[in-house]
DNA sequence: TGGACCGTTGTGCGCGTTCACAATACGATG
DNA sequence: CATCGTATTGTGAACGCGCACAACGGTCCA
């Protein structure tokens, strides 16, 4: 043993036997909850648990039955996107808890350089994780891919073109982009810009088709600044591009509400006045939008309850179920007073 | 098996060794970058893992060499604190980076509800995790006395009082509570008071007692307000509470960073200028400081480096070393414009 | 009294590894 | 040529558990 507290041998069930005086497979009989077995047995075989004070090795267990009641959710993102975006948090707290119900826990797995990614792989094919959900991935992700390859119960927060018809949960990004946009134009604006984030990612490039059916005939592809990620600098960054470009700019939709953050950023340094000067709407009700100022009118995005579902269909296939149909899920527009 | 996908059988190390013409024992061998295997068996055997597909199966390693590389790191957080708290994410990129260097796997677990800590002990105790890093326990905490008789190598972030000589990472809370509040009364704030939040734990209590510290005979126990969380909403609160005790306040410690934020909102909704009728300061300096209009005045915890630390405390333990004294890290005075 | 049946219990095997040991082959050395 | 050491390999046991099967003792009915 490697501890210098000299660690103790745990006890086995062969211990918990010998101390109630009942074989091996009398205890595992209890351990599980099966039939047969006497009270007095079983009265016993608790009082001897309690003593030797014994837990079942899971490594054993798992071996045997093939499963270890974990779950992966599997977040593959840089370093400070991750920081910032309160989403990731709350479809893991909501994961955690439709997991929680049945008995499953939920173990996190950041995958951050490229190196995280294979030792994530091998871990993953290690058998110690039962299926996993898959947050913000990319196409042609290496994860994706290797959980393919093992095929190993998935669910997607999302939508990766090239998922094939691997469970996904998600809202749909593009019509309600279309739809703030448009009540940005109802709002009386007409110059209406966009900063693009994250086109890499089905989020971002459906959101930007939103804008752009929302626009119809007006669409011109100068009215879009792209940045790489839903961050507040790049929409700070992304804000300023704009303005250089569309001075007279009257309205901006903002791909994330961090994004959002950073525009705002950007208007107050231009010395533009929001919503009266220039209206701005956000996407995802994250809590940046309630801390704004002005706060941000926005699409809410029920992060919480993308993670719970995500992780009902990880555990519907682990019983074997089959899921057909993606999983959509509302996300109304909130409307606030940034526009 | 209960996918419907029907999962192919795993390779297993006696097909490797059957394909390549070996014993298993070579297999291993190999597998383990032993010495005594000559080139060509080497060779044989490597085709051989490529052509089978073949990938270690973690649970029965576990189970014979006792350990299983995946290191947990436990955040026993009520929801919404999680959400809003960006440290705790710092940490746990901190701690990821460091457990990647040496090829483990970070596994973040949470404990929301009781019936998770439950769980979670069970897990812990299932032999799958080889040592764990306990973020932001209380005193009394279930999950540290689970971790104690388990004598699982662990190290804590931050400073229960009831963990005995465990090791431990942590800033010295006290001691910049009282530079900071101390330079509040240099710039001329005679009137200060102070929103003491998460008292029940270390790190709140600490920073009470810095302020007490500084304030000296001044002090008195009205200055205080005292709030349950780090959050905005209890900030406001707070920050409400006090100006109605202390209608002629003009400083304020904030005890964290999103309380600061809250009180901000308190007392503009109050009417008072930040800095000018009342200076405010926080700690962290987590991304809310930069927020705030205007930006605040705060101390610089270095929560990345504190996951780090704390990886490398369990790492070191898991190596044998013991580790004696516990590992402060500096925590400067970020000066803005809050006060 | 014999057999069928039921509840209860014990036993052996296998899950996929690693590890210690024995066994082998080969060359060098006396 | 016998002996020894060294490099390489194979083999059995063990890790801790669940499961299938056999075995046991008793009750009930014919």
């Amino acid at each position: 043993m490697e501890t210098t507290t000299e660690r103790r041998r745990r006890a086995t069930v062969k211990d918990v036997a010998l101390e109630a005086g009942v074989s091996r497979g009398t205890v595992s009989r209890v351990l599980n909850g099966q039939p047969y077995v006497s009270d007095e047995a079983r009265e016993a075989i608790e009082a001897a648990i309690a003593k030797v004070g014994f837990v079942p090795n899971r490594a054993a267990r798992s071996l045997v039955v093939q499963s270890s009641q974990a779950i992966g959710l599997i977040v593959h993102e840089p370093h400070s996107l991750f920081v910032e975006d309160p989403n990731i948090a709350s479809i893991l707290l909501g994961a955690n808890a439709a997991l929680s119900e049945e008995d499953y826990q939920l173990s996190f797995l950041i995958a951050d350089t490229s190196r995280d990614v294979e030792r994530l792989a091998r871990y993953l094919s290690g058998g110690l994780i039962d299926g996993v959900i898959i947050v913000s991935a990319r196409v042609g992700d290496p994860i994706t891919r290797a959980v393919r390859d093992l095929a190993l119960p998935a669910a997607f927060v999302g939508h990766p073109r090239d998922i094939g018809d691997a469970p996904y949960v998600a809202i749909d990004n593009r019509g309600a982009a279309r739809e703030i946009t448009r009540r940005l134009a109802d709002t009386g604006r007409t110059r209406i810009g966009m900063i693009a984030a994250a086109l890499d990612r089905d989020s971002g490039a459906d959101r930007l088709a939103g804008f752009v059916d929302a626009l119809g005939a007006d669409f011109d592809p100068r009215r879009v600044e792209s940045v790489p990620l839903y961050s507040v600098a790049d929409g700070r960054e992304g804000m300023h591009r704009l303005l250089e470009r569309m001075p007279d700019i009257d309205g901006v939709f903002a791909s994330s509400d961090a994004v959002a953050a950073g525009a705002l950023e950007a208007l107050r340094e231009a010395g533009r006045r929001v919503p009266e000067d220039v209206g701005i709407v956000g996407f995802d009700d994250s809590s940046w939008a309630l801390r704004c100022d002005p706060p941000l009118s926005t699409i809410h995005q029920p992060a919480g309850e993308l993670g719970r579902a995500a992780a009902k269909a990880v555990l519907a296939q682990l019983r074997g179920e089959r899921i057909e149909a993606p999983i959509m899920l509302d996300c109304p527009v909130v409307w606030r007073e940034s526009a």
